[in-house]
DNA sequence: CGCGCGCTTGACTAACTTCAAAGATGGTGG
DNA sequence: CCACCATCTTTGAAGTTAGTCAAGCGCGCG
């Protein structure tokens, strides 16, 4: 057994992504019932690739990295999961990705199986579980214009943007992450990552307390830089 | 009324595509009752991004590419559908992309409207739209890790292989789109796809009749490139 | 048969990566 | 409480991949 993954006892009660669109009700609470609540250590791991896809999980607090491993080493982060992040949707039988935490971090276990017995019983636990699908799928798209068509320095003000938007708290944003995770993420190298940082602070756009902290000093400017979408 | 959109009169049985997983029986037969056929002409208009989305699509025949602009015209091309799959679960209130016929292309539309009745009545219709999105969301986080961390040439093996799984006749696949369409699609200019294309046929991993009909020489050469993942 | 558009190829450039080293940060134990 | 050490971040210099600009080719359509 993972010594990083604890099964903790009490339940616990899950908010919405604010993200996700045009549901105002949370038809998951039905779901709660089905699930149990975990703990993790940093850099304790939900599940691997290629791992049996049994569960899907909801992220409570902390941050989680979902990433994967080519041949040669190189790797992917194609997700952050943050706090009300519904994790594993995209599962066929087996998880395409792996899931760790990037801190420490809680999460809501429910096992698929029951998740979708649920889903044929109550149309607006199916309903929900589709809107939660189809914003992970718009949301990739998105990723994909970042990676495909944009600049380094307009993939960092597009990724700032989308934490601020996330889990800032109004114009200041801790990262849970690296910057390699970051460049992992993004498409570059840590270097290009710290180095696209650095030019923003030079020219005013942010400021940053620790490497963690970032400020935005000119949210314009780094609305500019993220535009183009 | 866009000319290159014509409403034919004739319903169509639509089947599922192929890769889709974990599902056998196509439960959106009764879907094609509340659908509509109709033809479009190469480059004719499904619809652009920011329009309201209204419809839910299934190409027929054909081929659609999903795309969007950025301010300073750079293109990315996010999805290329061909016959068997479902395009608009993504958007929300609005495309977030346009699509655009590649060639003449018949589709059926659904009200969206009418489409979300029908699976709140019936849970297998939902189920069968959960799959697809699910589906959707999968096979853009496969696309986030080529445009995150694989090579130009790992990116076009990886494109000619999906091609031929999805429309190939054994090793053999008709390119339905441009080189310019396969660059926006991959983060490339239609110059560095050109090149990789000849490169894979100098190597004899690929043959080329005309330059839209790439015949797979070494598949197993081909995978290795793409590989990685 | 000729014309136009899309594809190919070449030479040069730019953006990002790689390799390397020095600077901060924070956690731990004395 | 402070000092040390490991780790992460920043910065610099050189290298590589893919992009840009430009010219020529060839297929397919009229």
């Amino acid at each position: 057994m993972n010594p990083n993954l604890r099964i903790a006892t009490s339940s616990a009660s899950i908010r919405v992504p604010a993200a996700v669109p045009s549901e105002r009700v949370d038809h998951l609470a039905a779901l709660d019932r089905v699930g149990t609540v975990m703990s993790l250590r940093r850099d304790g791991v939900l599940f691997r690739e290629c791992d049996p896809a049994e569960h899907y999980f909801k992220v409570l607090t902390g941050a989680v990295r979902s990433s994967k491993l080519l041949a040669d080493g190189r790797r992917h982060v194609s997700e952050f999961y943050l706090p009300g992040d519904f994790i594993g949707l995209d599962a066929d039988t087996s998880y395409l990705f792996s899931a760790e935490a990037m801190t420490d971090t809680t999460v809501v276990r429910y096992a698929r199986r029951k998740v979708e017995a649920l889903a044929l019983q109550e149309p607006r636990i199916g309903r929900q579980l589709l809107t939660i699908a189809c914003h992970g799928y718009s949301t990739a798209r998105q990723q994909l214009v970042l990676l495909g068509r944009k600049t380094a320095e307009e993939r960092i003000a597009s990724f700032l943007l989308d934490l601020v938007e996330r889990i800032g708290d109004d114009d200041r944003v801790l990262l849970p992450m690296s910057r390699t995770d970051i460049g992992d993420h993004l498409g570059l190298t840590m270097e290009t990552v710290s180095r696209g940082l650095s030019h923003l602070k030079s020219e005013g756009i942010i400021a940053m307390g620790n490497s963690h902290e970032i400020l935005i000093r000119d949210r314009e400017a780094l609305e500019d830089l993220a535009e183009a979408a």
